[in-house]
RNA sequence: GCCCGGGUGGUGAAAUUGGUAGACACAAGGGACUUAAAAUCCCUCGGCGCAAGCCAUACCGGUUCGAUUCCGGUUCCGGGCACCA
């Protein structure tokens, strides 16, 4: 055995061990009924975006000790890896290197399937795969055209960033502060036709099914919910009167037309109905020479209904788009509302405006005149496209009312926090600055003195006023009456409306799937028969930043047309890269034989392995990734091929756990062009203040100040990921394994920092040293006396409950503190007294610290377990658990407080009830010294714990 | 702006989920060994105080015998916001 630590050696040898002895092949399909449970370990596979960063040794590292530890405990266990590997990332390095984005990324995967196995995870490599593969990607091809068949995919127009100079659509992620990042061009939005998968058929199960996901953390719960945001309100119409056109140049909706008519519209993203022309919706060219309309809304706040003071509509809205005809200015207007980012956040931070389109409406209860503005706030993709403004109960209404001189009507009034407000004033226990604090919290609001828009939000103390005959209603009652009186008129009526939206996934891009459609003059779209699938993409196009390099491939866009056979145009559009990976965890289990043969999506070893019992990956994924899996998954169950469903269950995931975010800082600086040139961390000196935090940067290269943009996600856009290899290089894969478990808990964000790797090694080189050290005492397999001296006797209790401990911990994910139990083992280890049974006591007790180490540092605890002859491979080792003997102790020590202080320790019989307790802790010193002569009022005992007296 | 998290010593963190705040480490300082260095080992290490002790878990309040933990408010940081993955 080596004196010294010499982690290449160890780490390399183990590595070969693993491989020869094929130790991480899962079982193939027909040894599936093997008797031991199966225990599925999903990690989230990576993009291959050149090297590892330390988020991905943090995800794989979790997913690693998880697979170890379940396999010690006797599943059978999967942990495959892939590569998702279609993307932007690929084509922006190709406009760079002027290399095909193929090439690229195969020579990623290449080199980080390297870094991944040096790493030492326990993968089963067998079962790779890459989603830019024709092989793969086929079957996202074949599960597309089964939902054009099935109504769930459809075509409909998508509003996209569009780059005037480049001729281009770009990603949210390449619109630097409304311009082109490349050009500098101010963006504007077009809207183009493409392909939608309609989640909103699934809302209600997506959400009623996360009540069926218990091992789902509640925070990823919660946020899904919330995103799906399923609500119940009224959808209602203001009907209006406008001079009549003839019908001819009034607009026809601008959204909702389906090809082919084999797509469906869904029921929770209906057409904008308002349209003048839409049958059923009251247009009706009168005798007078008017026409009626309906301009429909949706709101949850029926209750507010009679505080509506004007109503707005999107700049794409048929009436905005009427009014602009006759009034330059409003088109004027509505043009420039074209303009700038279609992005969520861009929407509801800029600021709002309006102009008037002239046209009013009837309000549908009290008959009123309304007027009918556009607003750049308002947004077509959402609900209707407008929506009523009740100015004195919300924020965003309030705001455009006063700035635009707008009628203000309060309807709202809450008793309730009025009252609680008194009551708690009268009370009297409050201390007058908790009087004022309370005063405060009812007072301060942002925009106006009053607190209206309070009792907007407190929905269970809120009353109609102003309300004429629903005056007095709480929120409830004043809906349902007044949805029932709009229905009474044919005006509207409650609804559910779901904030989700159908899922875009056509990307006007080169690297990604091809969409497998024919454009055919003769017989429109048709559909690639499944024969001919896959679409292949061909491989060596370079991007060149401008439009879509495929429609410039005559070889791919001329084709045959499959129904006439006349000469057609494939479709140039790709997949998005999230349809990739909705569903790879279900291919990985697909048996090795038939994915060779590649002539199903799915087979048997889906539904044996599947749901996945462990996914885990970045809590950046909580909401997009996991809910179109679970579409996903939801769809492949819906389908039938030979009347058998694709998949037989109905989640992906049991049980998931969000890593957190491994943070850098992010240094950046503006091009000429407007848009943002990223700074690798090494690439910068830093400046810090006094408190060591940094303040800002100047480049090594030119010395010029960059911007320092505060910390963020490792990313390879940022420029700010680690790459662990220097660390692998230097103190080996189970340092660099052992620090990343140790620095935090794998829920928690982690702002990187190498401070404690020293740490981690010299712990490893102290685990070697002790193996090497007693060598001779844990070969000579000593006996374990019937009754151990009591020096070694609380040794050996030290470690099983250390051990107790760090299995709790496991069962948390608390790597953290597993980590840290070990360190403890051996810091009780390397002092252990000489006395009979020491060697017994040692040896049982280093197995213990290998095997719970193992997960953690396989190679290490490998080489020892053989080394010090405890077995051939500590895998096969069974998972250590305390044992009742070692851990039986006579006396217990509890926390004495006086009046909830910590006032000093008593000790006790082990298992003494609470009289012996109480009578202990009243005769202590301590107890008598700061109880002062007074009697106790009351004595609070904690068994094993602490006792408190209170006086 | 909206939704979801988080904030504990110089640093990463722990506290068996309401019961000794700072385990285990890193960094720093002191010492031992050494010709010297590395490595290793020992000691100190939240603040104030000679001490008894007092203060301290972002900030302000509340509940409780007892609050890092529960409740209300504020603030800063991170994640997501539908074409980054």
């Amino acid at each position: 055995m080596q004196e010294k630590y010499l982690p290449t050696e160890i780490e390399q040898a183990a590595q070969a061990y693993w491989n020869t002895s094929q130790t991480f092949r899962a079982a193939a399909t027909a040894d599936l009924t093997n008797s031991r449970p199966k225990y599925y370990c999903l990690s989230m596979f990576p993009y291959p975006s050149g090297k590892l960063h330390m988020g991905h040794v943090r995800n794989y590292t979790i997913g690693d000790v998880l697979s170890r530890y379940h396999r010690m405990k006797g599943y059978n266990v999967l942990q495959p890896m892939g590569w998702d590997a279609f993307g932007l990332p690929a084509e922006n390095a190709a406009m760079q290197n002027k290399v095909p984005p193929a090439k690229w990324t195969w020579d990623n995967i290449a080199y980080m399937k390297k870094q991944l196995q040096s790493l030492g995870f326990a993968l089963d490599w067998e079962r790779e795969l890459a989603t830019c593969a024709p092989e793969y990607y086929k079957w996202n091809q074949w599960l597309f055209l089964r939902m054009l068949e099935k109504g769930i995919a459809y075509k409909k127009t998508q509003v996209v960033n569009w780059d005037p100079v480049d001729q281009t659509v770009l990603a949210n992620e390449q619109v630097i502060e409304g311009r082109g990042w490349r050009t500098g061009a101010v963006v504007e939005k077009r809207e183009i036709p493409g392909y939608y998968l309609a989640i909103t058929q699934y809302a209600d199960e997506l959400l009623s099914a996360l009540d069926t996901l218990p091992g789902w953390p509640e925070r990823v719960k919660t946020m899904q919910a919330n995103w799906i945001g399923k609500s119940t309100g009224v959808r209602f119409a203001f009907p209006y009167e406008l001079p009549a056109t003839g019908g001819t140049n009034l607009p026809s909706p601008s959204r909702g037309g389906i090809e082919g008519g084999d797509g469906v519209s869904t029921a929770n993203n209906p057409s904008p109905s308002l349209a003048l022309p839409l049958e059923g919706e009251g247009h009706v060219q009168s005798a007078s020479g008017t026409e009626k309309g309906l301009l429909w809304v949706f709101t949850t706040r029926a209750d507010t209904i009679m505080g509506v003071t004007f109503c707005a509509v999107a700049a794409e809205h048929p009436l905005a788009t009427y009014a602009a005809q006759t009034n330059p200015q409003l088109a004027a207007f509505i043009d420039e509302c074209k303009h700038g980012s279609v992005m969520e956040a861009d929407m509801a931070t800029m600021e709002k405006k309006g102009m008037p389109t002239g046209i009013f409406v009837d309000h549908p209860l009290t008959g009123e005149k309304v007027e009918v503005w556009v607003g750049n706030y308002v947004l077509m993709s959402y609900g209707e496209g407008a929506v009523m403004a009740v100015p004195a109960h919300d924020e965003r209404d309030f705001e455009f009312a006063k700035k635009y001189g707008l009628g203000i009507k309060q309807v709202i009034e809450n008793a309730g926090l009025r009252g609680e407000l008194a009551k708690a004033l009268l009370d009297g226990r409050l201390t007058e600055k908790g009087k004022q604090e309370l005063e405060a919290s009812y007072t301060n609001t942002a925009f106006t003195t009053n607190h209206w828009q309070q009792w907007y939000g407190d929905k269970a103390n809120g009353v109609c006023v102003n309300s004429g005959k629903y005056d007095g209603l709480g929120l409830e009652a004043a809906v349902t009456a007044i949805a029932a009186d709009l229905k009474a008129k044919d005006l509207g009526d409650t609804q559910v409306q779901y904030r989700l939206r159908d899922w875009g996934v056509s990307r006007q891009r080169y690297w990604g799937c091809p969409i497998p459609l024919i454009h055919c003059d003769a017989c429109g779209t048709v559909p690639v028969p499944d024969e001919q699938l896959p679409v292949k993409l061909p491989e060596d196009c370079v991007p060149d930043g401008s439009g879509n390099p495929l429609a410039k491939r005559a070889d791919f866009v001329d084709c045959a047309c499959p129904q006439c056979g006349k000469p057609a145009k494939r479709e140039t559009d790709t997949m998005d890269t999230f349809v990739d990976s909705s569903w790879y965890y279900a291919r990985y289990c697909v048996d090795p034989t038939t994915r060779a043969a590649n002539s199903a999506m799915v087979d048997a070893g889906t539904n044996h392995w599947m749901p996945a019992d462990q996914y885990i990956g970045g809590i950046e994924h909580a909401i997009l990734h996991l809910l179109y899996s679970r579409f996903w998954t939801k769809v492949m169950r819906d389908i039938t091929v030979d009347g058998k469903r694709l998949v037989n269950y109905d989640e992906p995931f049991a049980n998931l756990l969000t890593q957190g975010m491994v943070l850098n800082h992010i240094f950046s600086r503006r091009t000429d062009k407007g848009g943002i040139e990223y700074f690798a961390p090494e690439e910068v000196d830093l400046k810090r203040d006094e408190g060591g935090h940094v303040i800002g940067a100047t480049s090594k290269a030119d010395g010029q100040p960059v911007d320092y943009g505060g910390v963020g996600t490792m990313s390879k856009s940022k420029r700010n990921g680690v790459d662990p290899q220097s660390l692998i290089d230097e103190f080996g894969a189970d340092t660099a394994r052992f620090f990343m478990m140790f620095a935090s808990p794998p829920e928690q964000t982690l702002e990187w920092s190498d401070s404690g790797v020293e740490g981690a090694y010299r712990f490893l080189r102290r685990v070697w040293a002790f193996g090497h050290a007693e060598q001779p005492a844990i070969a000579a397999r000593a006996a374990m006396p019937a009754k151990l001296p009591e020096p070694l006797a609380a040794v050996r209790r030290e470690i099983h409950l250390l051990l107790k401990q760090a299995n709790y911990d496991l069962g948390k994910f608390q790597f953290n503190t597993v980590a840290s139990a070990a360190m403890k083992m051996l810091n009780s280890l390397e002092k252990i007294p000489a006395g009979n049974g020491r060697d017994a006591v040692v040896a049982e007790c280093f197995g213990i610290l290998l095997r719970i180490l193992s997960p953690i540092t396989p190679h290490i605890c490998h080489a020892l377990w053989i080394e010090l002859g405890f077995g051939a491979d500590i895998l096969d080792a069974a998972w250590p658990e305390p044992l009742a003997e070692a851990l039986v102790q006579d006396e217990e020590e509890l926390v004495l407080q006086v009046n909830g202080k910590h006032r000093g320790n008593i000790r006790v019989k082990a298992g003494a009830d609470r009289a012996a307790i109480e009578a202990a802790a009243l005769a202590a010193e301590a107890a008598q010294k700061f109880m002062e002569g007074k009697p106790a009022k009351k004595v609070v005992v904690v068994p094993g714990r602490l006792v408190n007296i209170v006086v």
